[in-house]
RNA sequence: GGGCUCGUAGCUUAGCUGGUUGGAGCGCCCGGCUGAUAACCGGGAGGUCCGGAGUUCAAAUCUCCGCGGGCCCA
C-alpha cells in the first residue's frame, strides 16, 4: 500500500483504454454487460431529466411503484387540492417537493401508498377570475348575465389552470396520480357532500342565524376575510365620548352617566348595550361642566379608573366598584327611533372590554360587529337593524332615512351635542377595511347566514387534536390549539353562485326546513321528475321544487351555496364517495401524513378536523406537518402586486427539477420561512449534484477501463482495506441516521447528512484519497475492493437519495445497477430503501479517521508555518499520543503519510519522552502543532538532498500533467517530454526517470533545448520552480494512443 | 390591536435539554493541492449571537419588556 516515488508501478492506463464500445443508450434498455454506458464529464441535468420523465412514462414507473406495495401496510396521503384559480408559485413547488419526498420514502419503506391527486375548484377566487374575464363586478350583473353562463364559464376557468398544474407538478417530479383526481365540483363529490351535510343536520348542528360580515354597500356582497385583509387602510375619523344615561337616576337631580367610546358615531343608532369589563374598577366621579351658555353645573359619570385621563375637566372620585356591579342596570336609549326586538339598553360584563384606550366603557350594536353580536346572542338580548343593504339608514330612523352611514357620522354628533349627551370628540387615526375592489368603507353588517354548531364540538375538536402529531410541535396546543380552544360557530353559507349549492329546501307554505342527503333523495321527493344526469349546480338546483312533508306545500332551495373550505375539509370521504361507496373510503381513513404551508392551519387543516368531527368524531390525519412559506431573496412574502413573484416556468428552463429540490430541502428546517434564490439553486447544483456526478462519473471511467462487473464480486467486507470498511461503516452510520431525521420529519437534517457524506467523505476523502487504487494495472484483490466499495456505496446512495433527487438517483441506477443486472428491478423507486447494518458499523475505525484527519490537518498547518509545500517530501512524522489512539490509528497510518507526504510516522508514548528525544536529536528541525493535551505532533521540516531532488521531480511532474490538460490530451494519449535545466535539474530527472514517463505517458524523456513555438505539434514552456527555471516541452505522438 | 413564530459574520445557516476561546458554507485576502471534481485543503480578515432588563457561579441558549420579518385573526 505504500507508495514511495521510486517504486513506480503505476498504471499504465492505455493498455485497456477504450477497448469498449457501448452503444448508446438513450433509451436505457440496451444492455452491454459487463460495460457502463459512457458519460460526459459535465452533466446536462436538464436534458437527464427529460430522459428520466420519458423512462417513467413508458415504464409506468409510478404505478408499478404504488401496486407492487399491494397488501403491505398504508401510509394514506391526502392531497389538499390546489386552489384552481391561479398558477402554481414556488410556494405550490414546495409542497409538492416535500410531499413527494415522503410518500417515495414510505413506499421504499414498504408502504402502499396510493396517491390521488385532487383539485379546488370551487368558490369566490374562481368567480372574481371570471368577474375580470366578463368585465362585470357586482351580483346584478352576473345575475343579468345569467347564472347558467357564469357558472359555465367558473368550470372552464378551472380547466384552463389545471393544465399548468399538472405540467409544473410533473416537471418536478412529483408523482401523484392525475389521470383519476378528485374534483370538487364533481357530482359525486357535491352528493358526498350533500350527504355528510345531512349528517350534520340530523344531528341539530346546522341553524340559520344572523353573522356579522365584512360587506361592501356599493358591491353589495360580503367579501371574503382574505379579501378584506387586502383592504386595511389607516384612516382619521371622529370619535365620540357619549354619555348614557342610568335609568334610575334619569329622574334624579344629578343623573349618572356612563360615559362610553365609540369611533364608529353611526353604529350608535343599533345600540343594544353597554359592556364594561368585570373585574376592572370604575369610578364614579363628579364633574363640573360647563354649558354653552357659560353656566357650570355637576354632572356624574361612570368611566373606568384607568382612563379618567380621558376627562378634561376639574373631577372628584365619588365612589369606586368593579364593572360587574353595574351588570344588569338599566339606561336610556340615545335615540328612540329603531324599533328593537327584545331586550336591550342593559349593562353587560365582558372580558374583551380593554383599558387601553377609549373609557373603558364599549358601546355595544349587534348589528354592526361580530363581538357585538355573540356578546349580544349568549345574553339573549334584542337586535336591531337600522341600515340596508346598500348601506343606507331606513325609514326606522327619520332624520337620518336615506343617508349613507359613512356620511352620517357628522350629523348624528351633532344630534348628541344638540342634545347634551355628547362629553367630547376627537379625531382618532385606525387601521380600517376597504374594498379592493370598489374602495368603499366596509361595512359590518349583520347578514342571514346558516351555521355549523362547531362552538358544541368544541371538546371533541380538543380530543381529536390530541391524536394528531403536529410538526412543528408548537401547533398543536399554540396557533392551532388556541384556535380550538375558542372556536366560533362555523358560517357555511355564501350568497354566492359558484359552489356546492346549500342542500336545504324550505316550505313557501308552513315554513318547514329540510336537508336531502342524496341525488336520490332529491328524487323521491321533488314534485317534478329529476334526471339522473341533473347538475347539481345553480341554478339547475333551484328549479328543483320538493314536496313538503308537513303540509304538502312545495318547497324550495334556499339559494345559497356553501363555503369552499367545507369542500376541500370533505377530501377524505368525498373524494371516495363515500357513503354510496363505502370500501375505498375505510381503508384510506383517517390518512396517515398530510402537508401544507403553516397558513392552512386554520385554512384546511381546521376544515378538515371540523368536518371530520361534526361528522365522524374521529380525526382525519394522524399527522401533519406544517410548511413555511417562500420568500424572495429580501424577505418579503411573494406576491402578485409586489410582482415578486418568481415565474417557475421561466425557472424550469434553465435550473434541474433534482437541484430545486434538493435546494428547497437543504436550504432549512421545512417549518420555517425560505428566501428563495435562483443563485443558491446553482451553488447546490455545484456542490451537491456535481460532486454526486463526478463520483459517479469517476467510477464508470474507470471501472470501465478494468471491466470491472458488479454482479461477479463479492468480497467480505471484513478481508477489504481499513478505508473501504471505513466508507462502509460511515455509509451505514448515515442510513441510520438518514432514518431516524426522515422519521422525525426533519426532512433537512437527512438531506444535509447525505451531502456532507457525499461531499466530504466519498469524493473529497475516500475517492481522493483511493484514487491510485484504481489505477493499478495488473488484476488486484485491493483494487477489486475499491472497486467493489465504491461501486457498493453509490448503489446504496442512489436508493438513499432516490426519494430527494429522484431523476439523478434513477439515472444512475440505470447505468451501474440496471444495466449490468436484468434482475435487478426496473427503477431505483421500485426499490427497498436501505436499512443499517450493525454489524458493518465500527466507531472505532470511525474516530480513528477522524483522529488521522485531525493530524493531516495539523500536519498540513505545521507545513504551512514552516513553508514547505506539500509537494516536499519530508523525512518523518513523530506522534505522541495515548497507547489506546495509536492502537486505533495505526492501520491508517498510510493515509497519514501520504496526505503529509512523509515517509515515516513514528509514535512515542508521552510528550514528554518525545520532547526530550527531539531536543536530543537537533529540536530545530522539527515543528509542533499540539492538538490536544496530550496529543502532539512534530514534523521535521528539514528534508536531505535526496528528498528534495523528489519534490523537484514531483514539482516536474505536476508541470507536466498540468501541461497535458492545458493540450486537453485523453486520459491515455502518449507523449515525447523533452528538458532543460540547470545540472541539479538533469540529475533529478535522470535518476528518476521511469517515474516520471510513468506517471505523464511520456515513450521519450530527452534532455533538449527550448525550440521556436513555430512547430505546433511541440508545446513548450519554461517554468520556474523555486530558484530552478525548467523547461519541459510536449509532442503528442499521433496515433500512439490507440491500439 | 391580539395569538403564534422567526431574528446568530456581507449572504445562507449549525449550535439553543444553560457549562471552556459561538462552528460551517458562499463571497473576500494569503498560501497549498489537483489528469474524477469551474472541486478541494491550510491560514487570515469579518460576530454588540436584534436591543434592554432579569434569573444564575455561568445565558446565543431560560424569563420578561421592546424592535424588526412572517403567518393567522381583528
Amino acid at each position: 500500500m505504500r507508495q514511495t516515488l521510486s517504486t513506480g508501478g503505476y498504471k499504465d492506463i492505455s493498455i485497456k483504454a477504450c477497448t469498449y464500445t457501448v452503444t448508446k443508450r438513450a433509451n436505457y434498455k440496451v444492455i452491454c454487460m459487463p460495460y457502463f454506458e459512457k458519460e460526459t464529464q459535465k452533466a446536462d441535468f436538464l436534458a437527464l431529466e427529460q430522459a428520466i420523465l420519458a423512462l417513467w412514462d413508458s415504464e409506468q414507473a409510478f404505478e408499478r411503484s404504488v401496486n407492487q406495495r399491494e397488501g403491505g401496510e398504508r401510509f394514506v396521503f391526502v392531497e389538499g387540492p390546489p386552489t384552481a384559480n391561479g398558477l402554481p408559485h414556488p410556494g405550490h413547488i414546495l409542497t409538492r417537493v416535500v410531499k413527494d419526498l415522503v410518500l417515495r420514502y414510505k413506499a421504499m419503506r414498504g408502504y402502499y401508498v396510493p396517491r390521488k391527486a385532487g383539485w379546488d375548484t370551487h368558490g369566490l377566487p374562481v368567480e372574481i377570475e371570471v368577474e375580470k374575464e366578463l368585465g362585470i363586478r357586482t351580483k346584478p350583473e352576473i345575475e343579468k348575465y345569467g347564472i347558467e353562463n357564469f357558472n359555465r364559464k367558473c368550470k372552464e376557468s378551472v380547466f384552463r389552470y389545471e393544465k399548468e398544474w399538472v405540467h409544473a407538478t410533473t416537471r418536478v417530479g412529483f408523482w401523484i396520480d392525475m389521470d383519476d383526481p378528485y374534483v370538487t365540483f364533481h357530482k359525486n363529490y357535491i352528493e358526498s357532500v350533500w350527504w355528510s351535510l345531512k349528517t350534520i343536520w340530523d344531528k341539530g348542528l346546522l341553524y340559520k342565524g344572523h353573522k356579522v360580515v365584512p360587506y361592501c354597500p356599493r358591491c353589495e356582497t360580503t367579501l371574503s376575510s382574505h379579501e378584506v385583509a387586502q383592504g386595511y387602510r389607516d384612516v382619521e375619523e371622529p370619535s365620540v365620548f357619549v354619555k348614557f344615561k342610568l335609568k334610575r337616576t334619569a329622574d334624579e337631580a344629578t343623573p349618572i352617566f356612563l360615559l362610553a367610546w365609540t369611533t364608529t358615531p353611526w353604529t350608535l343608532l343599533g345600540n343594544i348595550a353597554l359592556a364594561l369589563h368585570p373585574e376592572h374598577t370604575y369610578a364614579k366621579i363628579a364633574v363640573t361642566v360647563e354649558d354653552e351658555f357659560g353656566r357650570t353645573g355637576k354632572e356624574e359619570y361612570i368611566l373606568a379608573e384607568s382612563r379618567l385621563n380621558v376627562i378634561d375637566d376639574a373631577y372628584e372620585v365619588l365612589e369606586r366598584f368593579k364593572g360587574k356591579d353595574l351588570e344588569g342596570e338599566d339606561y336610556e336609549p340615545l335615540f328612540a327611533y329603531a324599533k328593537i326586538e327584545g331586550e336591550a339598553h342593559k349593562v353587560i360584563t365582558a372580558e374583551f372590554v380593554t383599558l387601553d384606550e377609549g373609557s373603558g366603557i364599549v358601546h355595544i350594536a349587534p348589528a354592526f360587529g361580530e363581538v357585538d353580536y355573540e356578546a349580544c346572542k349568549v345574553r339573549e338580548l334584542g337586535f336591531t337593524q337600522p341600515v340596508d343593504s346598500e348601506g343606507r339608514f331606513t325609514d326606522e330612523v327619520p332624520p337620518l332615512a336615506g343617508i349613507f352611514v359613512k356620511d352620517a357620522d357628522r350629523e348624528i354628533i351633532e344630534m348628541l351635542r344638540e342634545r347634551g349627551i355628547l362629553y367630547k370628540e376627537e379625531r382618532y387615526v385606525h387601521s380600517y377595511p376597504f374594498c379592493w375592489r370598489c374602495n368603499s368603507p366596509l361595512l359590518y353588517y349583520a347578514r342571514e347566514s346558516w351555521f355549523i354548531g362547531m362552538s358544541q364540538l368544541r371538546e371533541h375538536l380538543l380530543a381529536n387534536n390530541e391524536q394528531i402529531t403536529w410538526y412543528p410541535g408548537h401547533l398543536k396546543y399554540g396557533r392551532f390549539g388556541n384556535f380550538l380552544e375558542n372556536i366560533a360557530d362555523w358560517a357555511l353559507s355564501r350568497e354566492r353562485f359558484w359552489g356546492t349549492p346549500l342542500p336545504i329546501w324550505i316550505c313557501t307554505g308552513c315554513g318547514a326546513q329540510h336537508c336531502v342527503g342524496s341525488l336520490k333523495e332529491v328524487q323521491e321527493k321533488a314534485q317534478s321528475p329529476v334526471p339522473d344526469d341533473i347538475d347539481l349546480h345553480r341554478p339547475y338546483i333551484d328549479e328543483v321544487i320538493l314536496k313538503c312533508d308537513a303540509c304538502g306545500g312545495a318547497m324550495q332551495r334556499v339559494k345559497d351555496v356553501i363555503d369552499c373550505w367545507y369542500d376541500s375539509g370533505s377530501a377524505p370521504f368525498a373524494q371516495w364517495h363515500y357513503p354510496f361507496d363505502t370500501e375505498r373510503f375505510t381503508e384510506n381513513f383517517p390518512a396517515s401524513f398530510i402537508t401544507e404551508a403553516i397558513d392552512q392551519t386554520r385554512g384546511w387543516f381546521y376544515s378538515l378536523l371540523g368536518v371530520s368531527t361534526a361528522v365522524f368524531d374521529q380525526p382525519p390525519y394522524l399527522t401533519v406537518l406544517s410548511l413555511g412559506h417562500i420568500l424572495d431573496e429580501k424577505g418579503v412574502k411573494m406576491s402578485k402586486s409586489k410582482g415578486n413573484v418568481v415565474d417557475i416556468n421561466a425557472l424550469f428552463k434553465t435550473e434541474a427539477a433534482d437541484a430545486l429540490r434538493w435546494y428547497l430541502i437543504t436550504a432549512g428546517p421545512l417549518t420555517e420561512d425560505i428566501r428563495f434564490s435562483a443563485e443558491a439553486i446553482r451553488e447546490k447544483q455545484k456542490k451537491f449534484l456535481n460532486t454526486l456526478w463526478n463520483s459517479y462519473f469517476f467510477f464508470i471511467t474507470y471501472a470501465n477501463i478494468d471491466e470491472f462487473n458488479p454482479v461477479e464480486k463479492s468480497i467480505p467486507v471484513e478481508l477489504r482495506n481499513p478505508m473501504d470498511r471505513w466508507l462502509i461503516s460511515r455509509l451505514n452510520t448515515l442510513t441510520r441516521e438518514v432514518i431516524g431525521a426522515l422519521e422525525r420529519y426533519e426532512l433537512h437534517v437527512a438531506a444535509r447528512k447525505l451531502e456532507e457524506f457525499v461531499s466530504d467523505e466519498l469524493s473529497n476523502w475516500y475517492i481522493r484519497r483511493s484514487r491510485r487504487r484504481f489505477w493499478i494495472t495488473e488484476e488486484n484483490l485491493d483494487k477489486e475492493c475499491a472497486y467493489t466499495t465504491l461501486y457498493e456505496v453509490l448503489v446504496a446512495l442512489c436508493k438513499l437519495l432516490a426519494p430527494f433527487v429522484p431523476f439523478l438517483t434513477e439515472h444512475i441506477y440505470q447505468n451501474i445497477v440496471r444495466g449490468v443486472s436484468k434482475a435487478a428491478k426496473e427503477s431505483v423507486h421500485l426499490c427497498d430503501y436501505p436499512l443499517p447494518d450493525e454489524t458493518l458499523i465500527d466507531t472505532g475505525l470511525e474516530s480513528a479517521m477522524q483522529l488521522i484527519s485531525d493530524l493531516v490537518e495539523a500536519g498540513r498547518r505545521a507545513r504551512s508555518d514552516a513553508g514547505i509545500k506539500i509537494r516536499q517530501p519530508l523525512r518523518e512524522l513523530v506522534i505522541t499520543c495515548s497507547a489506546e489512539q495509536r492502537a486505533h490509528c495505526e492501520e491508517l497510518i498510510s493515509v497519514l503519510e501520504e496526505e503529509v507526504n512523509v515517509r515515516d510516522v513514528r509514535f512515542e508514548e508521552s510528550s514528554k519522552a518525545a520532547a526530550e528525544l527531539l531536543l536530543a536529536r537537533e529540536f530545530e528541525k522539527y515543528r509542533a502543532v499540539e492538538l490536544e493535551a496530550g496529543l502532539c505532533l512534530y514534523l521535521d521540516c528539514c528534508p536531505d538532498r535526496a528528498l528534495i531532488e523528489e519534490g523537484l521531480v514531483r514539482d516536474i511532474v505536476r508541470r507536466a500533467q498540468g501541461m497535458r490538460k492545458d493540450l486537453d490530451l485523453e486520459y491515455t494519449e502518449r507523449i515525447a517530454l523533452t528538458y532543460a535545466g540547470d545540472a541539479e535539474v538533469r540529475d533529478a530527472i535522470q535518476h528518476f526517470a521511469e517515474y516520471i514517463c510513468t506517471e505523464t505517458l511520456a515513450e521519450t524523456l530527452e534532455e533538449g533545448t527550448p525550440v521556436s513555438s513555430e512547430d505546433e505539434r511541440v508545446y513548450g514552456k519554461t517554468w520556474q520552480i523555486g530558484d530552478k527555471a525548467v523547461y519541459l516541452a510536449i509532442r503528442t505522438l499521433a496515433g500512439a494512443n490507440h491500439e
